[in-house]
DNA sequence: ATTATTATTGATAACAATTATCAGGTAGGA
DNA sequence: TCCTACCTGATAATTGTTATCAATAATAAT
């Protein structure tokens, strides 16, 4: 079994505990956000459910992704009036890594954030529940793509 | 001469050599961003600049902050749906610790991101420019007001 | 000081992402 | 199979922010 199947198994007993009713509409949503590697944003997993389901509304990709929200089970990275992106995979606060240009966003491997997080703690008696850590750039593809002598 | 004189005559001298023309809701605007500690939002600006000069416009604020913005001269916090959070003292990204309960940020000190910074562009190739990184929680104020067995 | 130029202001309309509403449809238990 | 409550789909409402535009006022030139 691929591990987007499973992660897909494991979303929907986690709505079946809570009561949900599992529609064909809904495991396609869950479906999309399993098996995206890209951190997709609502619209495009409207654009991807819309292929096998036709009909299906905008809203309701709102409503199953914020119940998702509050089950825990999807990390939502909003970006002021952009749209935001869902990552249905690894739902537990990590840093990523935004390309300006073309949008992608990757998730790089670091683990110095849990000293920092303690050092906080210590430093300002702030209980700590969350956080955020985002790194804007440029990735190699789209550096290349620059002109040469282009700026910014 | 007090700091937040300094912080405004710098932000003026700014926007002067930008062309701007120096005008008396401009030079308040500045003003309420020079002297706030507490990072206001648009909202707040717009309140304390409307004590001194009545019939001003939330557009007129908008407009300031945007060229600000622009120049580089302030920082911008977005958070979602809610309103943005300005920070016109220390326009260069850092590190916020935002307390969920009364909204307060405030600016820890850490110095290790420099060293992640520098990781990554290792790791990923990636040309680094900006960065974002908050914690969430509870600041001991608001933890003793939380009534004795209320979760969260 | 007066005038001309043109950025800025203030009031409001427009906008875009998201959320709320609600009638009709359907999943899942009896 | 039938019931009932939840879910869907279409659309209206909401909210922070941006665009529009006529009137105003800051600056440079006279």
């Amino acid at each position: 079994m691929t591990d987007h199947k499973i992660r897909l198994e494991t979303m929907i007993q986690k709505m079946r505990e809570k009561g949900c009713r599992i529609t064909p509409q809904r495991i396609a949503i869950l479906g999309v956000l399993s098996k995206s590697e890209g951190h997709p944003s609502v619209e495009s997993i409207y654009e991807q459910v819309k292929e096998e389901f036709p009909t299906t509304s905008l809203a309701t990709v709102y409503k199953n992704i914020s119940m998702l929200k509050e089950l825990g089970e999807v990390l939502e990275l909003g970006f002021g009036t952009e749209s935001s992106r869902y990552d249905g995979n690894k739902p537990d606060p990590h840093p990523h890594l935004i390309c300006t240009v073309c949008k992608k966003i990757i998730d790089p491997d670091l683990d110095s954030l849990k000293d920092i997080s303690a050092e906080l703690v210590d430093e300002t008696g702030f209980k700590i529940t969350s956080h955020r850590l985002d790194f804007f750039g440029i990735c190699p593809d789209c550096q290349g793509k620059q002109l040469p002598g282009e700026q910014k």
